[in-house]
DNA sequence: CCAAAAGTGTTTGCTCTACACCCATGG
DNA sequence: CCATGGGTGTAGAGCAAACACTTTTGG
């Protein structure tokens, strides 16, 4: 029952799971904790919720923070409050994850603190502090769930992109090869992308950019895209 | 970033969308408000999570004031944080929902606090304080969604069942009629429920029960269970 | 002209859907 | 014996999976 009292607080925070593409792996930003607890262990970008905040707008912030971004897809992911996550005392965290293009410009040094931040494959995972290994795990678990019926592959590529870069995204985070044709067809009868008059040349022949579609609902209601 | 400081923190609340199975509907209890702000109104039965409680613990809890009941499926939702969602302040909620059987015996009435509860049915709502129309409204959403893809179906229902009875439930949650062939095929199939050597009579000819299969994995992976 | 990646259709198998009749009981 | 809900199989359609060759460019 709502009363307007005021009983000691849990404190409020958020984190965020960062997910990008580099170097053809799927990664996660962590910052290195500089203070007790878990000094000198990696942890997710995170931090208190202030008062007028709305939470969505906290994770922005520390997306901010830690990378210079200021647009990015974001999703709550789940609210994590057992008792003894933090040694400190209640902390209620909820989390959110992040898709950010590869070609954005990321400082990853020198966010508000002066702790050190790092890419990390996400199979390549130190032992992270609190539950964030717990977090992470979740997080990448809905990406590729929502890949599967969704497609948000293409928010981790730059603006425009080819379909095969998108395949390639999806074969990274999936796991598992995907056949070309299935693939393209389905991705285009799905009508969230659409092609530019643009293309794009590098090696062989060269491949024509699609983009998204603004006007596009993003997610595909019928039926899982991939197997 | 974490800091061991302590900031003025919202306060943190859990609200509960108990769903059940009355008079062949899907309700939802929802209990009216004695005090400010919205007083008179109805509104979700939800209130401040303790210092020591884990948050599902907190819903639980709230869950067993409200109807006397101890165990039942319970799944959370997601978290409210917009700063003017309650009227005396930063007040951010956790929402989760509940299912509980319709042979559960609810007293709901008198709950720890004097206020008066009363199920409605999902489509004859009131508008409700705070933002919790929208709360049902995802709750809801996320009950259909997840009916198409798993089982939990049976969790409206008593211990044992029938096929007809599960077939009915899920013909009253996503308000279609459903083939009972194949609704029955798919829904075995799955693996999720297991016949017992019990049957029940009452009309016409007498039905096998059937009940959980309490080693099963609730979540059936592969494919949407439901066009 | 060779290497590299882009682009493109068709066949096959499987899964989903639609559909109708007999069965067991209680009144 | 009649009314009521329980229980069962199959054929056809539509969708998903598997599969190989031609095209275009850069070096």
């Amino acid at each position: 029952m709502m009363s307007a009292s005021s009983h000691p607080r849990p404190a409020l925070t958020v984190d965020v799971v960062i997910f990008t593409l580099k170097s053809s792996r799927l990664q996660v930003l962590l910052i290195q904790r500089a203070r007790q607890p878990f000094a000198g262990d990696w942890a997710l970008p995170g931090g208190f919720v202030s008062m007028e905040e709305p939470l969505e707008e906290a994770a922005m912030r520390e997306l901010l923070e830690e990378t210079g971004i200021r647009e990015a897809y974001l999703e709550q992911l789940y609210t994590y409050g057992d008792p003894d996550r933090d040694p400190r005392g209640r902390v209620v965290s909820v989390a959110y994850y992040a898709l950010i293009p590869s070609d954005a410009q990321v400082r990853s040094q020198g966010g508000s603190d002066a702790s050190q931040a790092r890419w990390f494959p996400i199979d390549e995972l130190p032992k992270l502090a609190f539950d964030h290994n717990d977090i992470i795990a979740y997080g990448l678990r809905r990406l590729r769930y929502k890949l599967e019926y969704s497609a948000v592959g293409f928010q981790l590529l730059p603006e425009d992109f080819t379909l095969g870069e998108l395949q390639r995204t999806y074969e990274i985070i999936l796991g598992e090869k995907l056949d070309k044709r299935n693939f393209r067809r389905r991705i285009l009868q799905a009508g969230i992308i659409e092609p530019t008059h643009r293309f794009k040349s590098g090696e062989g022949r060269p491949a024509r950019l699609y983009r998204y579609r603004p006007d596009a609902v993003a997610e595909v209601k019928a039926r899982r895209l991939f197997p």
